[in-house]
DNA sequence: CATGAATGAGGTTTCATTCAT
DNA sequence: GATGAATGAAACCTCATTCAT
């Protein structure tokens, strides 16, 4: 039998810290900034208010934590795209896919971004981590853009920056509206059918558009 | 009795009610719903606060009739774009550039649309006359498909609805999501240029989808 | 029989005003104004306390209210203050008097100063009103003393600021440090026989000064 | 063993407590009894905060400790004053210029008296400690007073006590309501001429008074 | 002797809404 | 039809203090 070490448990005040983010994530995703309850938080987080602010100062910190976290998990995500290791083609399938299943996966990232461009992404601009955080999506795209194109595949000309947010939108903006769009088309667009037909639309506008 | 009869002029309630839906129009879509405030709307509209609940009965009250007039609004325009009087070609080029130059000029409706979103769109769902002004361009869209296909330039096998998104997607999250976007790329995207290679950008994508 | 108008009543909303003013007067006074509690003003006054914040905005700005309050009430009672009309002694020893029974009667004008000036006169600072305040006491002693001069009665060279100040704080400082005094001497400094004799000595104290 | 010991330090414990006095008197005499911040204590002395109820008990106790210090503090200068040895008037000088330059240097002294005073010296009465140390300056000037008019100098029937509060009055008062005269009269009143004038002033003043 | 983590009570302020005229 | 005055609930945040090690 060997040496069991004890399982290496957080210190409290990670702990404390990390559950605190989680629950303002969840909230603050819910409600959006204005519509988020620091008290709810904390119920949810199951800890003392006051906690929150011994970590996080207040609000708009804890805010700007949470949409710093929310990025580093999506730049975690895309390093371990490698689009470089596929033909140019299923890059682009591929490309398409993993946008629309992180978001799908996480909605509060898309319910977060919308609250922070409300507010004209006033705390996104106070934070130089998140600045440091480049995706390396675009520069993935470019390469596949450029492979495509030296096989005859692909045409020339495309901006992998504006090809790169166009992907983003087709697959960000069917479900952040969702809740509107359902309502207006009268059908439920959150349905497995609805979400596979969205998904193959978009391989094949992008497909549609890149291939010569 | 003299001939002159006084300039045909808008009620006072009805002004009123007019004054104050606009200004909430302007208040909830630079705070978003939870971020609005009443007492500033009655600022805004230069009217007193119990008027606006007056008229309008409470917060929710006033915010689906701001939403049913950003509609009303928008279908408005979207009935002048005659697409069936133009080629196919021209007629995706016009129904990307009305779709963008409408959210360019209307960012109101944006931020309005991502609010109830957020809130699952439940006021939207309580409104019956939303869901009754049902927007002609899916079908102004589909009429120009088929055209299109006719006439041997445009693939086969489109569905409209989601192409319809599609653009609607392009345009509109590139304007949604600019704040965060110029933060993490570092670079203003609301230059004219920007915004006019955008547009450029757009055209190319849809109509490198849809000719064959 | 007359024809009797009613009494004119204040409207409510000056009166809330004033009875809020009245409470917050009380409260500064007696705790400074950090230790001053808003809720315990509201409950002084018997309103609402979310009526304080609709009249005076905030703790400091009703911390303000009170201190013009407080110096148009001195300021008023001063005007009253005829020592022109006086000869010379009996106008210092008048000047004497009506100092020290102003601050007697007025315990709160000495407390809020003290707090006032713990926070280096910041509120006073933001206050042009009272900065127009000016007194009149010191042209007032200014003439007196070039009276009793004339009169052969009273040096020459006495500099009217600086025995204003003197008279203020000989009157002042016994009562706004009366608790520690009577404590570190041991007995009550506050019994009719001390203030008498206090205010005796004052009389003498300035007169010595000032004759020749 | 060697020759050398180590230089006397003090313990860490009492210098702790040494250093938690310091930076409690600083803050307290900054913000006042209400306005000090336990935290802000801790900060300034870079200590623990719970070395602070360690050693002092709590908040109350530890501005008892500190106005105790405070005390010790003056009645020590005041021991090293030898009124006795000096001429009358000379002593009487004397003494106004030790009480001015002591409250002159030693701002915290009054802020901590003005704190004190507001609240009714309810710390002060509980210290046995401060009541047993009693100031020699009342004693020291009866024997001057009574030096002088054995000299035909001084007037009979002077008071000590009462000229002693006058003399901390003149003194104190100009320096605790400085912020509050230099506002109301618009000048500074704590500019080194200034300060120069009003201690020659209350020389006059007290040799005015004293001297037949 | 020393410390970071944690807390309950209460602080100021804000909110949508209603009252009274 | 219109208004200033008023309110209860709840928001964010701070405080002195204690816990657990």
């Amino acid at each position: 039998m060997p040496a069991t070490s004890p399982a290496p448990r957080l210190r409290d005040a990670d702990k404390s810290q990390l559950v605190i983010l989680s629950a303002a994530m969840d909230e603050f995703a819910q409600y959006g900034y204005a519509g988020a309850r620091v008290d709810r938080i904390a119920e949810r987080a199951e800890i003392n208010k006051r906690l929150i602010y011994y970590y996080f100062g207040n609000k708009d910190d804890l805010f700007l934590a949470v949409l710093e976290r929310t990025y580093a998990d999506i730049r975690a995500a895309e390093q371990a795209l490698h689009l470089d290791e596929m033909d140019p083609v299923e890059a682009i399938r591929q490309l398409v896919s993993f946008t629309w299943h992180y978001y799908l996966d996480h909605p509060e990232f898309i319910a977060l971004l919308n609250s922070e461009n409300l507010h004209q992404a006033e705390h996104l601009k106070q934070s130089d981590r998140i600045q440091e955080m480049n995706s390396p999506l675009v520069a993935m795209l470019a390469e596949v853009l450029e492979r495509g194109r030296k096989q005859d595949l692909f045409r020339d000309g495309i901006d992998p920056i504006q090809l790169y947010i166009s992907i983003a939108s087709v697959c960000y903006f069917y479900l952040s509206n969702n809740p509107t769009l359902s309502t207006v088309f009268g059908r439920d667009l959150r349905t497995p059918k609805a979400l596979a037909q969205r998904l193959s639309h978009m391989k094949d506008l992008m497909l549609g558009y890149v291939l010569k």
